[in-house]
DNA sequence: GCTCATAGTTAGGCAGCCTAACATTCTTCC
DNA sequence: GGAAGAATGTTAGGCTGCCTAACTATGAGC
C-alpha cells in the first residue's frame, strides 16, 4: 500500500506528459467552440450514435453524475438531437436515442472538428506523424487504465 | 483561403487523435482532485513560480477573459498563495506573485501529480514508454501552432 | 492639459456540475 | 402475493467558473 518508490526517470516523464496534457487541454477546449455542439454533447450524440442507450450509461460514460447528465440530454431533447424513451425491458429506465437530425448534426459537427484537427496535423512532417500515430495507442492506453 | 482538400489518411489520424483527446481530457479532468487546488490554479501558480507577472498575463495564459482571471487570482490570494501589488513601473498593472507559502502547495501539488501520473505509466513496458516520449515533443508542437 | 488607450475591478447573468430528496419500478425473500 | 430494499431518473437548490458591460484609475500622444 506504501506509495511506489519513486523513480526519477518516471517522474520525468510523469512532469512531461502532465504538461503536454495540461496544453492539450487547453488546445481542446478552443477546439470545442463548434458553433453551436460542445464536447460532451458530441460525446453523447457518440455514445448513441452507436445503439441507444440509458441514461445512467451516458453518466458513467461523461464521468458525471446522473442529475447533470439528465440535464444535458434533456437539452440534447429539447434541441431535437435525441429522443427519450421508457426501457421496454425496464420501465425505469429510459433509452437515449439518437434522431436522425442528431445523427446528421453529429456527423457534420464530427467533419468539421476533424478537418479543424487535420489542418494542425497538416504542419507536422512525416516523421511527426509516424510517431503521433504510434503514440496514441499508448496514450489510450494509459486513458484506460483508469476504469 | 478555401478549406484544404481533405486528404483520408490525415482526416484518419484526425479523428483518432481527437478520440484520444477527448479521453484524455476526462482522464485529466478526474487527476485534477487533488484535494483543493485546481488544475487552473496549478497552472497559475506554475507562471508565477517563474517571476511575478501581470493578472492579464495570467489570463491570456490560461485563455480566459481578465475579469475572470482576477477572481482565480483573489481566491489565491485569500488561501495565501499568491499577493497582489502595484507594478512600480505601470500604476494601473498589478503583479501577481508566488508568496512562500504558495511555492510550497505548487511543488507539493506538483509531486502529488507527478506520482500519480508515474503510476498510471508504470503499467506500461519500456517500448511503450519510449514511444510514449518521443510523441510528446510533437504534441507539444501541435499545441503551439495555436499560439 | 485633453483625449484616448490600457489595466483591473465590480456587477450581473448563464451554464454545468454537485448533493439531497423524491417518485417509480424492479427484485428478493418470506 | 406482499413487504422491504435496491435501482433508475427527475426535481430542487446551491456552488463555481466563465462571460459581457460598465466603471475607475493610470499612462501615452498630440
Amino acid at each position: 500500500m506504501s506509495p511506489d518508490p519513486p523513480d526519477p526517470q518516471l517522474l520525468d516523464l510523469a512532469q512531461s506528459f502532465r504538461t503536454t496534457l495540461r496544453h492539450t487541454v487547453f488546445l481542446s477546449r478552443s477546439m470545442d467552440s463548434d458553433g453551436d455542439i460542445t464536447a460532451m454533447q458530441m460525446s453523447t450524440l457518440g455514445m448513441a450514435a452507436d445503439a441507444p442507450l440509458r441514461v445512467s450509461r451516458v453518466a458513467a460514460n461523461l464521468g458525471i453524475r446522473v442529475p447533470s447528465a439528465t440535464e444535458q440530454i434533456i437539452k440534447l431533447e429539447q434541441a431535437g438531437l435525441v429522443s427519450r424513451q421508457p426501457d421496454p425491458t425496464d420501465s425505469r429506465a429510459v433509452l437515449v436515442k439518437l434522431t436522425a437530425q442528431g445523427r446528421a448534426a453529429w456527423e457534420e459537427a464530427g467533419r468539421r472538428r476533424n478537418a479543424r484537427v487535420a489542418a494542425l496535423l497538416a504542419r507536422l512532417d512525416d516523421g511527426e506523424r509516424a510517431t503521433l500515430a504510434a503514440a496514441l495507442p499508448v496514450i489510450q492506453k494509459i486513458n484506460h487504465t483508469l476504469g
